[in-house]
This record gives C-alpha cells, structure tokens and sequence, in this order.
DNA sequence: AGGCTATGATTGATCGGCCG
DNA sequence: TCGGCCGATCAATCATAGCC
C-alpha cells in the first residue's frame, strides 16, 4: 500500500522556487487585492509576463496562497503589513506626481 | 473595469489590520462520496478517495480511447472498478481539463533557461 | 548531517453558470 | 427540472527546496 504510491514519481520532483522578484510582483498583487486576491484570466497573464512564469504557476501561486493565508493569517500578518505599506508608498508617490503634474499643466 | 467593494469584517477602518475578507471564510462541502449511513459497505465518508494504480491505468486508457463517456460505458467502468459513477464521471472531467491545460502550456512561454548541473 | 518549515505542483472533489 | 460539462477553485497531500 505504500510502495505503490511510487506511482508517478514525476514532474513535481523537480521543482524549482521562482525568484525572489516574482514572488515580490506575487505578493505584491495578493496584498494590494487582499480584499479579492482573485486575478482575472488578463490579470494572470500579465503578472506570468512580469514574473516569467506559466499562466498556471500563477494560478497555483494564488490558490496555494490564498489556502494558506487564511489557513493561517496571523502567521502572515507580518508579511501582509509589509506589504501594505510598500503599496502605500508607491500609491504617495503616484499622487504627487500627479499633483506635480497637475501643477505644471494648469496654470 | 469592476472592483472589489467586500465586505463583512468586524468594523475598524484600521488602516494597518488586514481585516477579515469573505474569501477568507469560504469553506467547502466535505466530499459525499457514497454516503455517510448509506448502506452497508465501509465506504470513506467525507474523504478524499486514493483511487489505486489499477484504477488509474484503466480509466487513462479509457481516456485515450474515448475522451467522453457514454452512460453505458460509464456504468461499465465504474463497476469493474469499483467506484461510483459520478467518481467515475468526475475523473474524465478533470483529466479533459489536465488535457487542455498541457495543449495550452504546450508552447511555454516561462523564460527559465538555466544551467544543467 | 538531520530535522523542520516553506513552497510549488498534483488531484479528487465542490461551486456556480451554461446548455440541451 | 435534470444531468453533464466547463472553468475556477478548494483542500489535502506529495516531494523537494531551504534554513537552522
């Protein structure tokens, strides 16, 4: 009964962490969309572009976290406010220079 | 383009408390394969079936002969292997779907060229 | 080296929607 | 109304990677 369990012994041998940029771009995503981290089909795609990954790594990327997140989410507390704030800041960033450019356009 | 607009957290706007989204509390139906005080046979309520080699090898090379079942051939199979049809069902199902998926990831697109050790 | 946790992939089964 | 299929997802588990 244990012995067969050997029953495909396959691809999921060698599997490989994606980098610590993708996974950045990944948590970027799930914690900016805590309140829905479900990416459309388009959405997808473009973070399996930004990311160099299948469409389906991210889809496995995203259900493998949204388990686990909620699984557990004081263990990613830490994790979540880290990125909040990383958003928060690029978010600052963005209004002044929208700010910065709404300056220099409407005299 | 539509948004998230989800709710059903305790209260608190706390800018910095990740709160508690619906997503986060969907559970699922424990499986009812067979039953749960069916009839007799000592059949697992509310797990996950390990469907054995034997049963794998024939339902995939059921699969290569014909990608969908007839009800007959349904019936058929799930006797000799002794699952219940919609188990029977189910898996055709979800091996269509493993199909496609590696059709479509058949020209990958992941740049991963790496060094072979 | 040995053990334990983190993580990507697999898969039986569920959920909601569509269709004949 | 009923059952099968699709597409997405869940949830548990496998096997390995990585840290200590």
């Amino acid at each position: 009964v244990m012995i067969l369990r050997s029953r495909f012994l396959d691809a999921r041998r060698k599997r490989r962490n994606f980098s610590k940029q993708a996974t950045e771009i990944l948590n970027e995503y799930f914690y900016s969309h805590l309140s829905n981290p479900y990416p459309s089909e388009e959405a997808k795609e473009e973070l399996a572009k930004k990311c160099s990954i299948t469409v389906s790594q991210v889809s496995n990327w995203f259900g493998n976290k949204r388990i686990r997140y909620k699984k557990n989410i004081g263990k990613f507390q830490e994790e979540a406010n880290l990125y909040a704030a990383k958003t928060a800041v690029t978010a600052a960033h963005a209004v002044a220079a929208a700010v910065q450019n709404n300056q220099t356009n409407s005299p | 383009l539509s948004e998230d607009k989800e709710s059903s957290c305790s209260s608190e706007p706390s800018t910095l408390t990740p709160r508690t989204f619906d997503w986060m509390k969907v559970k699922r139906n424990p499986p009812k394969t067979a039953k749960v005080s069916e009839l007799g046979l000592g059949a697992p309520g509310g797990l996950r079936t390990n469907f054995t080699t034997r049963q794998l090898t024939e339902l995939e090379k059921e699969f290569h002969f014909n990608k969908y079942l007839s009800r007959a051939r349904r019936v058929e199979i799930a006797a000799t292997l002794e699952l219940n049809e919609t188990q029977v069902k189910i898996w055709f199902q979800n091996r269509r779907m493993k199909q496609k998926k590696r059709e479509r990831e058949g020209g990958r697109v992941p740049t991963a060229p790496s060094g072979c050790p």
